[in-house]
DNA sequence: CATGAATGAGAATTCATTCAT
DNA sequence: TATGAATGAATTCTCATTCAT
């Protein structure tokens, strides 16, 4: 409700009114969209959550399909930049299965928040009516993290910790290894709270163990 | 409920008028639905092109709700069978790789088909309001793969072609990291014109490739 | 499924099946009606419950209209012939305050049987779309009962056992004053349930020893 | 929900624009559902005939069961509170007699307005849906009229001008007495139009004169 | 005669979007 | 600039009545 961020007062010095109530509309809708969809999600709603007028809505967006659209490609590229920093990040102990069980273990717990996993519903759902946002989330997050992945693997395998001709592809293997069997299971069973911490460390492990049979030393 | 013209009780003669149009108002609204989701079907728009009257909608199926859940789920069942069947019929030449590239290209073609992912999107957008509907796909689709998949694997480690020691991760293993990459990608950039066989070919035996190393001998 | 009354083969020997369909339909529709009114109460729904096709209404019966009128116009017929048949009998045994008590407990036990109540309250809810109804409920009910009250009033009188000048305005005090306190609570609480015996009683007591207080001897 | 336009706080300025609305909304419910009943009437007769669109209308009730709801509950109110009030101003004159035909010819008024009939024929017809708008009608209107009448008549009886045991009976008997014959007549014969006032008269005066046979003095 | 289907309309309710104040 | 109201259409579902078989 404090609309002054206490921490910064010269870089955000007010945000003005009008940014406010963006703002709120924003996370109004983005909270309402998550949750009911594009269609189950009417503008009264969001104009009620947000207290705001709909007149107003109206006056930052020019209609639902434009909410909805920056919505949620704001919301995929928050989510998408996420993991790509933890790729960026991936250590280099010189354990590489270490390393990468690490990444994994990192990747797992971001894709798999509940609010990514609705997102995720949400753009497939939707990827009918705006294929813009399905090729967004894909730019923005398995394509750039496996894309990531593979320049990290190019780096890995210049020094001979990876065998690989084609880094792409061991990439987006290494990336669905890990990812799928949870992703999968969500998505369909909508079993949203997070899976338990063990369950993924195994998944971490033995996708990293098969990514490495074919792909490291030996 | 019995479709057969009392007039001829053998095999399936004519199915009765009423028999007919309840096919006609299950494919209307299986090529509605899929093209246009729940919310976006009308069922002013599937009466029309089933060519009949919303009445007889309405006196075979209770409401939307319920006209979409059984085109859905036997939907599901049928693309859910096929695939089953391929998992089956897996070939056991003696060559382990060959056969596995095989199954796997049958997958990949089945699951890739264009009224598949139309199908997997649908679900998976309904899956708030159907959860039962994206339990069902699980359960006929990924889940029975898998499960039948670890039920061959269990065999061929068995007889010493595969080592494993968990077949049921391993049979989850080979399932997504054949179809994870094609799959995804239609997911969310919406190409659902067939992929390229050479595309397919590339999936199936790169992804068998990996496998192997991990679960093969040697 | 027998036609054939087994009891008077000479007076009805069978109904036809026209006839039988006909009655079906009568009750199908009166308890329909009395439960849940003219517009609460569907054309599919009685020929279901009748167990008839709609077009066999509607070849008895020319539209809804007249198929609610003829139902409520005999169920109101029969539900008057049964207290007019008690004011008929009304007994003449010296004691008048025992035949009146006695004539209003049977007429209050019939009044407020549950069928009638609700016989009662729909006629008044459609007596704006049916007036005749209204007419007919009042000419074979109230108005018939007071009329025979009446009557019956003027042969007491006429032997001093009552003293009155307008026979039937002591007719309609009579009547009301014994039916309107549980009347007009049924009308308006719903508690169709036959109220209890002994407070019936009481309604009839009372209403007849103000009665005679105002128009019996001394 | 504040009607007071903000920059007149003192008594009731002008009804705030949202006010207006929901008054005509009233008016012209209470107007439709008088003539048509419930069912009779739809949202789109109320919205075109109170000058409002149908939004307009859900805005200010959740439905329809709920905007008949309280229409009907504060006409209930209002056709009652009238009755009520003359109870309360029975006269006391000494000339007992003069006193309750006084009263019950103002009662007789009262209940016999068109308007109040049809609010009657309403509630009783939609008793089975509306248990609770019977129930409102019965305790505000006979219910609240009987009671107060009991009380008059226990002071009256105190002061030895009335001799009674039971003064809530005595109070049934009275109200019916005077009211039940025009009013069965009006609930079924539909004669809205108000009664002669020389024949409400009558109803009075006789009314009256068999109330005191019974429960006055001598 | 009787059945399933069609017709054609009307009901309640909801929505996105735009006016007017 | 922001609010309540209006617009105008759409949606699901139901109904009485009538064809066609």
């Amino acid at each position: 409700m404090n609309s002054a961020s206490p921490t910064r007062p010269e870089d955000t010095p007010h945000p003005s009114r009008s940014t406010q109530k963006r703002t709120a509309i924003l996370e109004a809708g983005t909270t309402a969209f998550l949750r009911a969809g594009y269609r189950g999600t009417s503008m009264d709603e969001i104009a009620a959550s947000a207290g705001v007028s709909k007149q107003t809505i109206y006056k930052h967006f020019a209609d639902k399909r434009r909410l909805f659209s920056e919505i949620v490609a704001s919301t995929v590229q928050e989510a998408g930049d996420e993991v790509y920093r933890e790729v960026l990040n991936l250590a280099d102990s010189g354990d590489i299965e270490a390393d990468l069980r690490d990444l994994a273990r990192r990747e797992l717990k971001l894709v798999l928040q509940p609010r990514v996993l609705r997102l995720r519903r949400l753009v497939i759902g939707e990827a009918g009516r705006f294929p813009e946002l399905g090729r967004a989330f894909y730019d923005q997050g398995p394509g750039r993290t496996i894309t990531a992945l593979a320049t990290a693997f190019e780096r890995l395998a210049a020094r001979g910790v990876l065998r690989l001709n084609d880094a792409q592809l061991a990439a987006a293997h290494f990336n669905w290894l890990i990812l799928s069997i949870p992703l999968n299971q969500a998505m369909l069973l909508g079993n949203d709270e997070p899976a338990s911490p063990t369950e993924l460390d195994r998944y971490a492990e033995t996708g990293v163990r098969v990514f490495l049979a074919a792909y490291g030393q030996q």
